[in-house]
DNA sequence: TTGTATGCGTTATCAT
DNA sequence: ATGATAACGCATACAA
């Protein structure tokens, strides 16, 4: 590849014009600026990212981390990260933890030197941990609650709250909650909106847990659902949520004639069938405002400590209806 | 942080003996590995990929570049090539061309330098381009024949061919595909794939295309299968398969009693309603594949042009039925 | 087995 | 407005 001495030496200009072409053309006679990438685009030559970064200490790249690049919640949330870095001029480097925390620690040590700085979706790192890696290199946090650090959240609470009271409103007096593991900040924060806002019903909630969030797992809980006196049941996300549904209809359990359903993400909600009411929680806001957070911190635009909480809306569908028995009247 | 001088001084070594313990330590003595990864323990020091970089033109990374990373096909893919990278060393560095060849371009030039190597998966660039990037790094392709260049191919031809003899067998006589935009390999061989069998089998078939394979554009097009002949209808992936469904629903015809539909890639297919029949492709094996290959080509183990064919099967699930006039006989 | 010296491609600091 | 040159942190011939 054609370094920037080769560009200079065609170009009959120093090695500090070529550089000055690319990073600050503002420091440049206009017509020069015009020949040396002129020149510079028939050689092929692209400024090399490795070395500017040595030299300026600004890599140009931003590390994400998620539990599960396959989750459609995480791999929208990648998307929107991505195009808004790719916007400001950085690049994105991934790592996925496979859910198990001591890979979080290994990637983030790993990727640190060639990275600017960090966003870290849902992490099950300890906070010690979390805290640490922040004293290298500025990290947001995305649905994880660490004092003093900049974080998105998804304010998902609201949204089970409301679907909690819909329920109770058309009649249900028992509802489930199938959560993931209890490391989740975000499955803590759902767990806990469904149990506040049933106890404030007077409903009776039972809590049950898969090991990890996905189809099979929701379908292999339907027999559990199916054990508690619920006639509604609320999952963490709408890949349990569906598997809910699946596992449900195999045992001829209908949706929603005998038992409600309502998922959480809106992610591939409006393409399951039945259409499944959920909780629209705007990842790709999440993926967007935590890239456009982490580089205002690197710009030193921000204050190295903003929260950003986003909303959530419950979105009915087709999974929703009143009790059998209540129907039954 | 601490530098490799810093490290040197307080071991009380050279800065070329602290290089060594780290990168080539079976050159040391034992015992002053085993000191200077001590102080530099305590010092908390890590050597710096992008310095090592630079000076040995290998920056530990390689490029993974895809048309959509929310597409499952793709997430898919991608957490296969990061985790097989992974294991050996590299880390990777994610674009997202959102289906667009001039962003494909682009992102190409901007991460080379910071890349040892590229994996294009399913590239919609021009042959020239991709070779003109292919000079400057190893490329790996993926479901893209471009000669002399290695690649993997997931050769869903044999399954859609089986895919159209069993509808033959079972009555169909017309059948519709239902594709992406040319540009694509993968829509081509596919489309080819049906054609060749339905010309084999002496049935009608009638191509339609959508602008973007989605369920949003699959739902849209039932309309158009419907104004076919068609009593089975093959898309280009699951996606499009399962919006096909939906629309089709929407129209009350039912599936598979009036129409039967077969998608392709497997990612997807057993959690929709009804289960998708489809063509399983495998897409895991070929992220790992690539990754594999292009590290292979890197380490010089391999020669730089490699072609790996990736078998798919026909997965028969809820979607595929005899045509409703030969059920009525 | 270890140290010395040089270069990797770029940006920044001084000059001019 | 442009040029000369010294870092940036590391790896590696070459020496010892």
């Amino acid at each position: 590849m054609p370094t920037i001495k080769e560009v200079a030496e065609a170009a009959g200009v120093s090695r500090a014009t070529v550089s000055r072409a690319f990073g600050k053309p503002t420091l440049l006679n206009p017509a020069t600026v015009e020949h040396v990438r002129t020149i510079a685009r028939q050689l092929g030559y692209a400024p090399n990212q490795v070395a500017r970064a040595l030299s300026t200490g600004r890599a140009g790249n931003i590390g994400l981390i998620v539990p599960d690049i396959a989750n459609p919640f995480f791999s929208t949330l990648i998307r929107a990260a991505q195009a808004h870095a790719y916007t400001a001029g950085y690049s994105t480097i991934l790592g996925d933890s496979d859910e198990v925390p001591a890979m979080e620690d290994v990637l983030l040590g790993k990727l640190a030197p060639q990275v600017e700085g960090f966003i870290l979706a849902s992490p099950r790192l300890s906070m010690q941990r979390i805290k640490a890696h922040a004293s290298r290199r500025p990290l947001v946090l995305i649905n994880r609650d660490v004092a003093g650090m900049p974080k998105v959240l998804i304010d998902a609470a609201s949204g089970f709250e409301e679907a909690v009271d819909l329920l109770a409103s058309i009649g249900h007096r028992s509802v489930a909650y199938v959560g993931a593991p209890k490391a989740s900040w975000a499955n803590r924060q759902r767990q806990n909106a469904v149990l506040n806002a049933a106890g404030r019903q007077g409903m009776t909630a039972t809590v049950l847990h898969v090991p990890r969030p996905d189809h099979e797992a929701g379908r292999a809980s339907a027999a559990e659902v199916l054990a508690t006196s619920a006639t509604a049941v609320l999952a963490v996300d709408d890949l349990v949520a569906q598997g809910i549904v699946a596992g449900l209809n195999e045992r001829k359990i209908s949706v929603p004639g005998d038992m409600s359903v309502i998922g959480c993400d809106d992610i591939i909600a409006a393409t399951t069938h039945p259409p499944l009411s959920t909780i629209a929680v705007h990842c790709r806001d999440a993926g967007w405002r935590a890239a456009e957070l982490l580089i205002s911190i690197l710009n030193g635009s921000l204050p190295p400590a903003m929260k950003l909480i986003l909303k959530s809306d419950l979105v009915l569908r087709q999974t929703v209806a009143p009790p059998p028995h209540f129907q039954k009247r």
